[in-house]
DNA sequence: ACTCATTGTAATACCATAACTTACAATGAG
DNA sequence: CTCATTGTAAGTTATGGTATTACAATGAGT
């Protein structure tokens, strides 16, 4: 069980439109090769992002733009602009109503995850652009 | 993008066998009809409860008991015996070499990520089978 | 106004995986 | 020996992610 390619190659996006910035166009297809993936990917996902308010797309020309700092982008806004889904687990939907177990699991259990998802949400916001730029920067430094 | 049924289904199969423990004998249609799903669906997951010592099975004769009190049972134990992914995000497996952020993103990326896994593993691992319980119990008395 | 690379989007195909179902040999208490 | 039950295999169905093709709409540059 995993969660999709999709925050990944958001992440992979943005920071390719911030360290690209002013060098090179960063269209879909360009992105597409930094990422492997296919260009439609791209687009769907920069549509994504730019509906977050994250980026903005030159329709026509080309070409992609963050709207904020990389200090102020958290991965947080990343993944909700990917990922649509409100419930990380997926507790059965028709328990036993009959059964004192299932007919308490959605409420008790559900309770205990969203309080795990929303800690996981914390974690994410505390990572930012900048703080990603910073580690590859090192990390090309020391090759 | 969800976590599958899973774990959810572990944790109610496991609060039905220490709900009932000595009441009903807790063969896998029993534990099938309060989950509200396919019997085989149960026996798998017993099985890999079974693996990862948390139940006994009875073969031949049926049911199913605890090998430890609720309150030794964390919600982590349970999640590893049932999910047996190690990673928990899924960063594109070839990204471009060429590319200063494709040819870094997997390791940058990657650490942040198994950061925020082992967090809510941690998490996971504070809430015990016996905190299910007693709010099942909970729920039970307002009723 | 025209050109042309590019975006936005729809439609379709493909594939992996989860969940469902049927079937049956193996088990073990009574 | 019987019989309900487990363990497991095999095949089916459903869902969702990813890939791919196609094309109208966009808009800077000429």
């Amino acid at each position: 069980m995993q969660f999709s390619f999709r925050m990944p190659v958001a992440v992979q996006i943005l920071l390719c439109v911030a360290k690209f910035d002013g060098v090179f166009k960063t269209t879909s297809t360009f992105l597409a090769s930094s990422v492997n993936i296919n260009p439609v990917i791209i687009r769907k996902t920069l549509g994504q992002l730019k509906s977050a308010g994250l980026v903005e797309v030159a329709a026509g020309v080309g070409g992609a733009k963050l709207t904020k700092q990389p200090c102020e982008i958290t991965l947080q806004e990343i993944f909700n602009a990917v990922e649509d889904d409100e419930d990380l687990f997926h507790i059965q939907d028709n328990p036993n109503p009959n059964c004192p177990v299932g007919r308490n699991i959605q409420q008790v259990l559900g309770n205990k995850l969203s309080v795990i998802k929303n800690n996981m949400l914390d974690d994410f916001a505390k990572i930012t652009l900048e703080d990603l730029l910073d580690d590859i920067n090192k990390a090309e430094q020391s090759r």
